[in-house]
DNA sequence: CATGAATGAGTATTCATTCAT
DNA sequence: TATGAATGAATACTCATTCAT
């Protein structure tokens, strides 16, 4: 159910929405529908979007039901109704931001460009995504700080990520055998590297930006670290 | 029990301290005093070892003052009586952690080696660091979760790191003008780089592990990536 | 499913029917009227029959207004709309529950059997009555823990009563008349004897077990203690 | 407060102490020792005590932490601190309610009497405690509309129970022997008999006096039931 | 008549912190 | 210095009841 919020209707800038909250403002866009009283889908989804903003901001443990129901404006109550509790809904997110990005990435089309338009690409998406979805990183660091109990329990979470591996791994063999890349790269290797620099500079700013005396929350201080991101991944790939 | 993990196996290895421990211990082993810590300075040194634990495990909200008085065999009044409370528990933690890895990072004394291989140690040292104090990887995602809000009070935490910039861009300079490196590096992207491919494997591991389905806590995945960085770095620094 | 339960197996007892429901099916056996009830009477008996298990089963402050009309299969709101609220609900209950047993009760007809006969069949009714019918137990239960806070609203619950009383004094006065039993016995206080040997058995039969490691909701135990009950009553009532 | 109720008119009952006061009050008489400020037994106990009347006025369900921390007069926390939570402070009042009643039998010595003496001391002090200790019997109420879900949990209840049976077989047996009573007698049958004739009376006497508007609360009818119960049971076992 | 979304006042439990000894 | 009892303010979750459709 949260899942149909979060992927439908997206055309072309791919990371733009907010996790659980793209669907509902075209709902309230619709000039035909007016804003319903009583909206399950609505509530249901006001409620995600704001848990997805607390637990990211918050971490699990330090996360309100209160907050997140002042967040969403609702009644308490609700949040129980749709979701169960704290742990179901914190569930429900993490699952939420993990088809938000596959659905965003997989809308990309690497195949049809050329192994180094394509790379290239894919490591400004993931940028621009982490650069657009601090959540997300939030919810990942949570997560993580949890040892991925939560995840774990999730069936679906592999089958979600395999596309993603098998295009990656399409590139590196068209670029190889382009001369453009360097043979035997592995794919989760480069991808967890393009995560890695991009994840790192975001999350962990506000520490570096203290320890380093320098604002690393200024555009051109993050426009900088995205092109050394490119410089490195193809550093790295060159034959 | 938190006790035998902190004292263990200490030899060569340069960042061997437990984080916010290293100064202290200096102290203890001086010849003169007896190798039986005070009571006042031992309990504290609990507080702090078991705090550093607790936050790094569970983040700031998440930690229990409680969680931590158990952990280090003492009653929870002497927390307050020693550190004043929760808060500044925490800041003690996390400046004693930054201490911790600024002074085994200074023990490297990169400045005799050449730019190649210091800069390798640089990066394995990191690497390691990160490796064996996973505590210092938490206590910053806490950290960075909140902004970086405790930090900023920290007065001395820039100076802490300035020599390290200034080794860094020593090693750049000389590399550069050996024909080593490439010209025109920042220091500081350069230290971020290293960092990021060390830190974000480590701690985002269990969310990688279970969306790629493979485990990166096995020890040859972790040599791996240990020697992916390396590749990486040099691949940039190439020039 | 509530209804399968309450009209399984009931073929000679008189006191067959479900508390609170038994004036109303006969309205429904009636042949001129159609065997199907209509709706809002239908959901009333639904309501009324499910609560009346809920409140035995759980008290009433532990009863849930969701667990009865999920019991129904009615929604909520129904509750509200036939009977008021919680309370009301529970009133009605209450008061069923008394117009059922003494309804059954009132079709044994004591007064044309011989003294003897009569006695047996009133203690052999209660004791099945009770049998069969927990709910009615357990209301009671509840009811007294409230110090019958409730039923003290009710107006005729008195007069419900009288018919018996007196059923009860003719029993002994024509068997202290015929010598069968000793004269001067107080009508309430054998019904009271009767009801408590009958009533503690079962609704203490869970404590009971347990402390004296005794199953006593077999069969050969609840059938053995009803013989018992007549014994003791007949041994009081002996001249 | 609460004490003045519970130890008010006793002076030769032997079963005079209601659950887990008995001790505390020797300690409060002491003259040497001062009424501590911050004493762990006797806010212990009169959590327990308190814990015991709401429960039994309340039923489980009923029964509010809140309430229970009000009447001991203590903070609600320290409820959770001694006791664990409300389902181990359930068990608590339930173990100790059994083995304040069975210790209090014990002290009847019932071996040294005649079987007739022996056997009316028995029914008088179970109708005395039941009097003076309606807490008793509302735990047992409560319990059994869980069907002793938590009893059964107790190892050692049945153990509890074991002298009491062997007393009331050895009263039978002596009696039997000496033409006072019937041979073949099940000894537990005639403690439920005692029980459930005492029982009934006291916690029905609320309904009963509204059914048969005749107040059964009065002095003049306890006391008349109290010979009851003595007759009825004296009239089963006449030879 | 019927549905289920919505609500506010509770209800058990936990937590950081302080107090008395 | 050390101990553990005590506290009040949260915190997750529940309940009877009402409202809009």
């Amino acid at each position: 159910m949260s899942q149909a919020k979060i992927t439908k209707g997206r055309s072309k800038s791919p990371g733009a929405e907010t996790v659980g909250e793209s669907s509902n403002q075209e709902v309230s866009r619709s000039p035909t529908e007016r804003p319903r009283l009583r909206d399950a889908e609505r509530t249901s989804k006001a409620i995600l979007s704001a848990a997805t903003k607390e637990f990211a901001e918050q971490g699990y443990g330090g996360a309100r039901v209160d907050a997140i129901a002042e967040r969403a404006k609702i009644n308490k109550r609700m949040l129980y109704h749709y979701f169960g509790g704290k742990d179901a809904l914190y569930v429900a997110v993490l699952e939420g931001s993990y088809v938000a990005i596959r659905s965003a990435e997989a809308r990309l089309d690497l195949t049809h460009r050329s192994p180094t338009e394509g790379m290239r690409e894919l490591v400004v998406f993931t940028w621009k995504y982490f650069l657009d979805h601090p959540e997300f990183l939030g919810i990942l660091s949570t997560e993580n700080m949890h040892k991925a109990r939560f995840l774990k329990r999730s069936a679906r979470i592999f089958e979600l990520h395999s596309p993603l591996v098998a295009e990656i791994s399409g590139l590196l063999d068209r670029g190889a055998a382009a001369g453009d890349f360097r043979p035997g790269c592995d794919p989760v290797k480069i991808y967890m590297s393009i995560a890695a620099l991009g994840s790192f500079f975001l999350t962990n700013r506000w520490t570096l930006s203290t320890i380093f005396r320098r604002n690393l929350s200024e555009k051109s201080e993050i426009d900088s670290w995205g092109e050394h991101i490119v410089e490195v991944i193809f550093a790295y790939l060159r034959p």
